[in-house]
RNA sequence: UGGGGCGUAGCCAAGUUGGUAAGGCAACGGACUUUGACUCCGUCAUGCGUUGGUUCGAGUCCAGCCGCCCCAGCCA
């Protein structure tokens, strides 16, 4: 069962002081993407926060597009979150777009301009970074500090009216140019930017930069907790300011979490869109992204997500969570949910020299042994089989208990097997088994005569289905223990890395295509279908690969094993 | 060397006013097993970055060190 609750965090602490202090009667969250890319498992983390707090305490969330800078955004990606957002599970309350209040936060502007808290700056960008002063530097005034609050207003309508060109004007809120805090340094507040923008088109040619935008947005529409990543705690004063200084009526607090990191997995939007755009993978729902997009086609639930993202929790300090957390949380859940059927990746031919020419038998087989409401199947049992050629070793280690010469199986659902005679072709590669089977083991007799130690998987040979399987591994390896690696080289520099670098450690091994065989009875398995695969592990259908003559697995998860070589 | 944060097991993370270290993942034993899976049972911090201090008692309070992250976009 999913547990909904939220665990115990900082941020359910202040609600709930919130709450009972009388300071809100109901709460209020947001989710506020830039629709400038997909969403990934770290916005997943954002997102189920903010909906199970608002919902735990009965409050409601809206989805609010930060959509402030024109020149990165598109609705393609408004379309996208949307989806994401509600495959997730959630449903927003105000669907908003920060150019709804592009309007209202001019007028606020004006008002800071009346009240000679911002000013209009010609200097250029290249001035105001020299002018700003450095981390132990205070920065100096800009020579249009002082302009009259009549000069300010008519520059601003001129700026808004398009009188200028690109980055010849700001406007800059006036604070303190020798704050500690880089951000209070006079801030850019307006740019002047000629762009069309996706919601309104070319009506402005100045854009609110985000720490004006966002506490205004917060503000208009009421949110309580404005929650957002660590690296915004610089701009809190900030954010303060505005909503005092523009004299909102409504005054959310801004909340600061550590976002999502994750091992083997990349977490940077300009890096997912580097990975798109070069074509390392097949677009932003390739199944080896780790974007919400690509997590559903590879075949993980919203159900396995929500569990992941509450079981990590939230707290303020950087951390790298183990990929295998996410796996765990799949697995849990397509657990009782999957159908469990038999499929040969890797096929190797058998023959049962004692069964009987043309004969076919169809047994019964359990669809989930551990979800008896399943039901159960009928599957062919014949001369020719295929197996995993993984499951036959010819010179086996001690303690290996599948098929090698002169050992006997149970194959899952028929009959023990015992290999007599080893087929190769003139490479020497094993090409065929001839074995023999024991009509007494048949499942479903009892059968106790004798123990076998493994069991193994198979598929009929004359009724299987054709199928191609996709097993993946991480798109990128973690750096290992740089063991030797000499150190002091300023080139190699992480994180901000050139895409050249990133690009070269890209895992060339992510993908690995295998042609083998499915049952019968999985004929017309559609999209988004899950099964387990016995001994195999998870896979779902592949949504734009699958064919009506051949479907695509995508393995979502393996199972676990402790079995070693 | 300015400012803002953070340090609890291999990883994530609880720990309300000081009262004797939750939980999950992983790992490792063992039982069970027609999935080397699942399930079940057990193990896994005399210890909370470190050093001192206050106290009957400190992960929680105080002081000092050490380490890590973020900030000098007209990005968000």
């Amino acid at each position: 069962m999913e547990n909904k609750q939220v665990s115990s965090n900082f941020i359910k602490n202040i609600i709930i002081e919130d709450l009972e202090s009388g300071k809100h009667k109901k709460i209020l969250t947001r989710f506020p993407p830039e629709p400038n890319g997909y969403l990934h498992i770290g916005h997943a983390k954002s997102i189920v926060l903010n909906f199970d707090l608002a919902d735990e305490f009965k409050g409601l969330t809206n989805v609010r597009f930060d959509d402030t800078n024109p020149v990165k955004e598109d609705t393609e990606y408004v379309e996208s979150i949307k989806e994401d957002v509600e495959w997730l599970g959630y449903k927003w309350d105000g669907l908003y777009f920060a150019s709804d209040y592009f309007e209202e936060m001019y007028n606020r502007a004006v008002l800071l301009i009346k009240k000679g808290k911002a000013y209009v700056c010609e200097l250029s960008a290249n001035e105001i970074r020299e002018t700003r002063g450095t981390l132990n530097r205070p920065g100096q005034e800009s020579p249009y500090h002082s302009r009259s609050v009549e000069e300010n207003l008519d520059l601003f309508t001129r700026m808004r009216s398009g009188e200028f060109p690109d980055g010849e004007k700001v406007l800059r809120a006036k604070i303190d140019m020798a704050s500690p805090n880089l951000n209070m340094r006079d801030p850019v507040i307006y740019r002047i930017a000629h762009a069309s923008h996706h919601n309104t088109g070319d009506k402005w040619c100045i854009y609110p930069m985000y720490d004006y935008a966002h506490p205004i947005e917060d503000a208009v529409e009421g949110i309580t907790h404005s929650i957002c990543t660590l690296e915004f705690e610089d701009h809190r004063p900030l954010y303060d300011w505005v909503i005092r200084e523009c004299e909102m009526e409504c005054q959310p607090r801004q909340i600061e979490f550590a976002r999502l990191n994750m091992t083997n997995t990349v977490m940077s939007k300009r890096k997912l869109k580097l990975l798109v755009d070069e074509g390392v993978v097949d677009g932003w729902d390739d199944p080896r992204m780790p974007t919400i997009s690509g997590l559903r086609r590879r075949g993980y639930t919203p159900e396995a997500m929500r569990s992941f993202v509450r079981e990590i929790g939230v707290a303020k300090g950087n951390s790298i969570v183990d990929a295998q957390m996410l796996e765990h949380f799949v697995r849990e859940d397509l657990k009782l949910k999957a159908p469990r059927t038999m499929a040969v990746i890797k096929p190797l031919k058998v023959i049962i020299t004692n069964y009987p020419e043309g004969q076919v038998e169809w047994l019964d087989a359990e669809n989930n042994p551990e979800n008896p409401a399943m039901g159960v199947r009928k599957i062919p049992f014949s001369r020719e089989i295929y197996v995993e050629q993984d499951d036959f070793m010819e010179d086996p280690p001690p303690k290996y208990f599948r098929l090698f010469p002169g050992n006997e199986v149970r194959l899952k659902n028929a009959y023990f097997i015992k290999c007599n005679e080893v087929i190769k072709d003139e490479q020497g590669q094993v090409t065929e088994l001839r074995c023999t089977y024991d009509p007494e083991t048949k499942s479903g007799t009892d059968f106790t005569g004798r123990k076998v130690k493994g069991t193994i998987h198979w598929v009929e040979a004359a009724h299987a289905l054709p199928a191609e399987f996709r097993l993946y591994e991480p798109l990128i390896l973690d750096e290992q223990e740089e063991a030797d690696e000499p150190e002091g080289e300023e080139a190699v520099e992480t994180g901000t890395g050139t895409s050249a670098d990133f690009l070269d450690h890209i895992n060339p091994n992510s993908l690995e295509i295998l042609q083998g065989f499915i049952e019968p009875n999985m004929a017309g398995v559609k999209p988004q279908d899950k099964f387990q695969f016995f001994r195999y592990g998870y896979f779902n259908v592949d949504v734009r690969l699958t064919s009506p003559e051949k479907p695509v697995f995508n393995r979502i998860v393996s199972l676990k094993s402790s079995f070693k070589l």
